[in-house]
DNA sequence: ATCGGTATTGCACCTGGTCGCAATTATACT
DNA sequence: AGTATAATTGCGACCAGGTGCAATACCGAT
């Protein structure tokens, strides 16, 4: 519940709205859709608008209580209070998803701020590709 | 010009529209915005609509001429043979654009590939975060 | 409990990109 | 050159997501 409370650090306005769309990524298990938080949030109280949402969404990932990443075309939000971060593997043929653990990019990050002073962010990162079933389905 | 030729191989008609996207992505330099290929298209044949610009380009994509990145929302289109496959940093600050070796990645494809059996398809990629500069300036 | 100022909302509209469909056209064959 | 036909095009409607603005509501001060 600690996006409530950083809400109010920062001196922002609890609205309904706003309680609904926290309740949403609390509710509902990790990795939601837009449109799945906006089905949630409308289903209790219909004439929240898209725009509010994406606009306390947006908030939300600012004051770093939601990640953003982009599937494909989509963007999915993540609650961020997890047992541990993590990216994921999303085959792009049969759409299963494996998560992957963030330690296999410290090296990558490390050697891209040596040799080129960038500090990357990787935040839960999206990567697609191949599953084994579907590399071995394929000959 | 070996995008046409492809297209030829795989038995795809060569319409003018699609000479003129072609010429777009080898005049132009690269990593094209899908609105620049659109203007470029368009100053030259009016006509042309946006469905088939996007169309011709997942067209040539599929057949490995372009490749596509997500650069935040948007697309950007690059023309494959160059002199070597690079990714790309971008600073979210400052919007510097540093070209990264792909060597940098092999590793990290090894380790995935080996701990969950998954190839991750890495082509191109459009990674943000901070350059030098802009992450000494922040204090 | 009321009040005022500021943050937030809903709305209407916009943009990049996708899709189904009917009209058009590139190509292969005669 | 003329024709058949499958591929391609332009169009319009549509989708996710974002924005400016006027109306509203939260919240701290009285
Ligand atoms: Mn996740
Ligand atoms: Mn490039
Ligand atoms: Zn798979
Ligand atoms: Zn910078």
């Amino acid at each position: 519940m600690s996006c409530i409370k950083t809400l109010k650090e920062k001196g922002l306005k609890l609205t309904p709205q706003r309680r609904l769309i926290v309740d949403a990524i609390h509710d509902i298990d990790t990795n939601l859709t837009a449109e799945e938080i906006i089905t949630h949030v409308q289903a209790r109280m219909p004439e929240v608008h898209k725009s509010t949402i994406y606009r306390t969404l947006e908030l939300l990932e600012k004051y770093g209580c939601v990640f953003k990443s982009e599937v494909g075309e989509r963007s999915v939000y993540h609650h961020v209070d997890e047992r541990h971060h993590h990216h994921h593997l999303v085959c792009s043929s049969c759409g299963k998803t494996i998560e992957c653990d963030e330690d296999f990019f410290t090296n990558l990050e490390k050697s891209l701020a040596e040799k080129y002073g960038f500090n990357v962010d990787f935040k839960h990162i999206v990567m697609s590709g191949l599953c084994e079933k579907c590399k071995n389905k394929n000959k």
